[in-house]
This record gives structure tokens, C-alpha cells and sequence, in this order.
DNA sequence: CGTATTTTATATGTATACAATCCGTATACA
DNA sequence: TGTATACGGATTGTATACATATAAAATACG
């Protein structure tokens, strides 16, 4: 295993909460495990860092980056203007090549959706939107944009009901805006993806709110009863 | 000298143009300079790559991060959307001891000016916007905006003219604008502060683009003679 | 018995030696 | 003469040993 696919695989560990946010990452276990040398693997480590994945701390080590409250609602807040702003200069910019990337990392969610494999769904998103990033190629706004992604890939996973008969449903969901989203960046239509952006957020959204208060109804009936 | 302290000479350094967009940044000559080993230097490097201050290529050693025609542009589109979202959050989460800082380096500014000492002009007029996204506290937004920052006060410098009488003029503007934006911000007055970040982009964008091209109406007044 | 201090173990930080890679140059061959 | 290949110097990447800092446990003292 090289040094790119020992950061990757920590990445998908980390994005699929294998490592929980919190977890410790000690340097001598992880260097025998992938049987790597703790220079270099300090320096995976301080990249992982520099992405949001993981905090490190002076002389006290490297830790999953924590999801507290504060965290959601800052991501909550930031979410809907940085993807705005990548799906509008994605439209701009996309070269026929990343359109290619990007339907084949789709065809790749689709399968993982209709076998119903959670983890791969997961994974196949994350590449879908991280394309996006890199056809918007811009250096400034990219560094916010990864670190979304990598919070929303585990925000989602938190609340994620593989059983709930709703949860398919909004997959496809997803699924339609992604298939919607590639052919109005093909067409370089920057309104439209736009516009497909912020009802693919509103969607997510919801599904997180659906899950964080899941039968609002409870109360007011008992209310009702008295 | 400690690791922080010459990471933020390095910093410095690339901030004031000191070392050159694109110049090498040799491991072997760096730490003897500095006087520590490669191992920490090298960490220094990928840390100041994280921040977007350098580039380091595979196999091919660290570089001051260039300034090109795309890097600019794209410079140009986001830091309006950025500043204004970091100005908001900063009127809206501000703590005491955070006005405390900025006046401080406001007042530091304001010497350095009086002085005419430009590289402590550039250097507390960083500290100043830092210390702005400080306030803001938002993980998301604060990687974008340290780098947007990084380049601007390179921009900047790039077309300071220390002679001209306009100079002086806009220094002093902005400095009005820093102290307006103090007062906005400890009121909380997200609006006033944002409305006064606009305005202070707009003297920073006029300044340089009336450098990038210097008299434009020679051309004109050629033409109306033939 | 509770608190403070010392000790000790464990993990991180740094230095240095060695290995792998890259670039420029020289030489061989068409 | 132009291109291809092989060599040599220099720089980056990795492994390992040692130094330092932190946290927890043990002991001493009030």
C-alpha cells in the first residue's frame, strides 16, 4: 500500500465513520497496521489535517475532527452558499473530460443505490460532488467546498435509515437531480444547476431534520388527548 | 528561533514578496538557515501548502505559490462573496477580547502608515483581516478566506507605489474603513459591517486595477487629435 | 483520608542516516 | 547532426534512534 492509497483509505474511513469523529489516531498503531514508518505517516496525518478530517494537537496527537453542535450549525449556515457558488462556475468551466468523470462516478452511485450497498452510496456521492469541485477549479473557494463535503458525507451517514421505506425514495431523488445536474452542466447552463443545487440541498436537508426530530406529531396529539 | 516562529518568518516572508511567487523553497538550505532538521521543516512546508502560501510537488520540492493571470481572476470573483459572508458572521459572533485584539493591531496599523514603513502596513493590515475571521469562527468559511487574504496582500503589494500622492490618500480611506468597521461590529450591526467590507473591497479592487492600467485616457485623447 | 509532589510510562517531536527519484549531461548510435 | 540511452549529481522520501513533553500512577506529607 503506497502513501496516496493509505491517505485515501483513512479518508473513506473517516467520510464513512469506521474512525468516529473523536476517535484517537495513534501514530505507532497506524504506522505498523500499514506498515509505514511514522514520518511519513505524520505527514499523512498533518494533510488529513489540513482537510478537516482530523485535528491535531501539539504533543497531544491526532484525533477524527469532532461533530458537536456548534460544528452542524455552522455547516448548516455555510452549506447552501459555497455549493451555490461551486454548481454556478462548475456550469462555467467543466471540461468534456471531468463530464466523463463525473457520469461515470453516477453510473457508480446508481448501481451502489439499487443494491442497496450504504457504504458505496456514501463513497460514489462524495466522488460525484468532489468532481463538481474540481470543475469549478477555483483555488479559493475549493478548500471550504472539500471540507463540506467531508462533514456532510458523515452528517449524513449519522442519520442514515437503511430500513425507513422513505429513505429509497429520497435516494432516487438524488439520484434524478444528480442525472439533471450533469446535463445542464454539459449545457453550461449555470442557472439551472444552480437551481438543481438548491433543491438537492433542500432534500438533504430535510431528510437530516426528518431523522433529528422524527415524530413531531407525538406530542401534539397526546396534547390534544388532555 | 521555534517551529512557530519560523513558520511565520516563512509566512511573513511570502506575505511581503520577500521570497518571490514561484521561488524554490530548498529543504537542505532552509533548515540550515533556520538551524533545525529537515523533519520539522518539512512539516512547516506542508503546513504552509495547506494554507495555499506554497505548493509542494511529488518528488520536486516546495515553491512559493505563483500569482497567474487565472489565480487572480478567480481571486477577483470570490473574495466580494467571501469577505461580506466572513464581515456578517464577525458582527454577529464577536467576543470582547477579539475587539480588544483588533483595536490593537488597528492602532499598529495606523503607526506603520504614519510611518510610511509599508511591509508593517501590509503586516497589520493582515493581522487586522485575520483577526476578522477570528471573530466569524466558522471552520467552513475560514480556509478560503485565510488564503484569499494570503493573496491579496500579495496583489497588493505588487501594485503598491509608495511615491504616489493617491497612495497615501487610500491608506488613510482604508483605515477610516477599519475604524467604521470596529465600531459596526461591536454594535453588532452585521449590515452596517458588511456595507462598509464592500466598500472597503471596492477601494482595494480600484486600487489595483488603476495600476494595471495607469492612464487610460492617453489612448483617447491620441485618437481625437488625428 | 485528601491533596500535592515526584516518578514513571507512553506518545509525540526532532535529528540523522539511508533509499529512491528526478534532472541534466555525456556518450553512443542511427 | 539529431535522438536515444545511460550515467552521475543533487534533492526529496523513508526508516530508525534519540530527546522531550504530557498524563497517569505512586508516594509522601499535611
Amino acid at each position: 500500500m503506497n502513501k496516496q492509497a493509505i491517505y485515501d483509505d483513512l479518508k473513506k474511513r473517516i467520510l464513512t465513520l469506521a474512525l468516529e469523529p473523536g476517535a484517537a489516531l495513534d501514530e505507532a498503531s497506524l504506522s505498523a497496521y500499514y506498515e509505514i514508518s511514522r514520518t511519513p505517516l505524520r505527514e499523512i496525518l498533518r494533510g488529513l489535517a489540513a482537510e478537516g478530517c482530523v485535528e491535531v494537537i501539539n504533543n497531544r496527537g491526532a484525533y477524527v475532527s469532532s461533530m458537536s453542535h456548534k460544528v452542524m450549525r455552522d455547516f448548516f449556515v455555510t452549506a447552501p452558499m459555497i455549493y451555490s457558488a461551486i454548481g454556478r462556475l462548475a456550469a462555467e468551466n467543466a471540461k468534456p473530460a471531468q463530464i466523463a468523470e463525473i457520469r461515470a462516478a453516477q453510473e457508480k452511485f446508481r448501481a451502489a443505490i439499487d443494491s442497496g450497498r450504504s457504504e458505496d452510496m456514501v463513497y460514489w456521492n462524495q466522488c460525484f460532488h468532489a468532481i463538481m469541485g474540481e470543475m469549478a477549479d477555483n483555488p479559493y473557494l475549493k478548500p471550504s467546498y472539500d471540507r463540506l463535503l467531508i462533514d456532510h458525507a458523515r452528517i449524513s451517514q449519522t442519520f442514515y435509515r437503511p430500513r425507513d421505506p422513505n429513505m429509497a425514495e429520497r435516494m432516487y431523488h438524488a439520484l434524478r437531480h444528480h442525472d439533471e445536474m450533469i446535463v445542464a452542466i454539459e449545457a453550461g447552463d449555470s442557472p439551472a444547476v444552480v437551481e438543481l443545487i438548491v433543491e438537492h440541498w433542500e432534500l438533504s436537508r430535510d431528510l437530516i431534520e426528518y431523522f433529528v426530530k422524527p415524530d413531531p406529531l407525538a406530542f401534539e396529539m397526546a396534547a390534544s388527548d388532555s
